[in-house]
DNA sequence: TAGAGCATGTAATATGTTACATGATTCC
DNA sequence: GGAATCATGTAACATATTACATGCTCTA
């Protein structure tokens, strides 16, 4: 996982020169984007790569408020997001689905309980569905990553509702 | 992640007994398991559940190969088991792509060689996706994860083509 | 007789999260 | 005046992987 969180920093701070706090703040909400990353890990991973040469940065002041470090990616940097990405394209990494284990186990429940669980889980895809489906789409255009998780949810949300449905004829 | 993997270890010890090394075996080829379990992790967990009253184990030994224990759960095991069986089912936990972070920066590299990375790439995907096709139909209906991740993938399969389709066009 | 498999684990390391600490500023 | 936001991080903990250790048995 660490690599491709790399890989993520390094190519956010080649579209363009950041400070943590903004990629924090860009990665929290993140609907759009296919990983985690949470705050201190964040400015963990920006010391380490700083440490190695891949990153360096310069610190600026706005007016009365905190310093903020200002990071860009330099040659090192840009020659090891180069074979981090290679890496990553040329690779398949199995995802886990750990929402999935549940579902071999169902049996272990009355169906009309398991019914109404998963219609609860469906609720909260439906949900986080929209949040993607709302993305613009020229944004979309430029994000492959985000198509890719938008039909994923897409085929989720219609699994789920026919799990339901066939729990309903059970009972 | 952890809480997914005791529901599975639980799941699997109420299906029949088993030993640690046993379940180890039967995770770690694990094409139609939906997260992943490492040898020493696996041990790790059932100590802790051990521990905390989930599961006992007794000891066997079979002619003169080495010892073994033989785990099963307990009451309080089951009970925590549909706690974490009802939780998983209700609650959605987004899946990450690590595979996708670099999807969005393929314009990096020129599209010759970002082709020549997905094409590696999708024959990985696709050697994958025949080993969970060779699960048999009967234990694919009993396994509702199985069958997700056999859709996930062929649609996966699918979208890589068509990207190294488009990457063709460009050049 | 050498290597794979059976069976258990520990130790060291890597990775990631949560809670905490700080102190100013801006918004209500 | 109090809460939220800006901005950085550390410390403690939680989780997971890798390499290593042990010692017996079965197979080629």
């Amino acid at each position: 996982m660490k690599l491709e969180k790399k890989l993520l920093l390094l190519g956010l701070l080649q579209s363009r020169e950041m400070h943590g706090y903004e990629i924090n703040k860009l990665l929290e909400h993140r609907c759009g984007i296919p990983i985690n990353l949470k705050k201190s890990n964040g400015y963990r991973l920006l010391s380490k790569m700083e440490k190695d040469g891949w990153i360096t940065h310069k610190t600026e002041k706005d007016g009365m408020r905190p310093q903020k470090r200002v990071y860009s990616v330099t040659d090192l940097g840009k020659r090891a997001f180069l074979d981090l990405l290679k890496e990553n394209l040329r690779s398949f990494s199995k995802p886990e689905f750990a929402g999935f284990v549940g579902l071999d186990f169902m049996g272990f429940l009355p169906p009309v309980e398991a019914s109404a669980l998963l219609s609860e889980r469906l609720e909260l895809l439906k949900e986080h569905f929209r949040s993607l489906d709302e993305i613009s789409e020229s944004v979309r255009k430029a994000h492959p990553s985000i198509e890719h998780m938008h039909l994923y949810y897409s085929n989720e949300i219609e699994l789920v509702s026919d799990m339901i449905g066939r729990l309903g004829e059970e009972s």
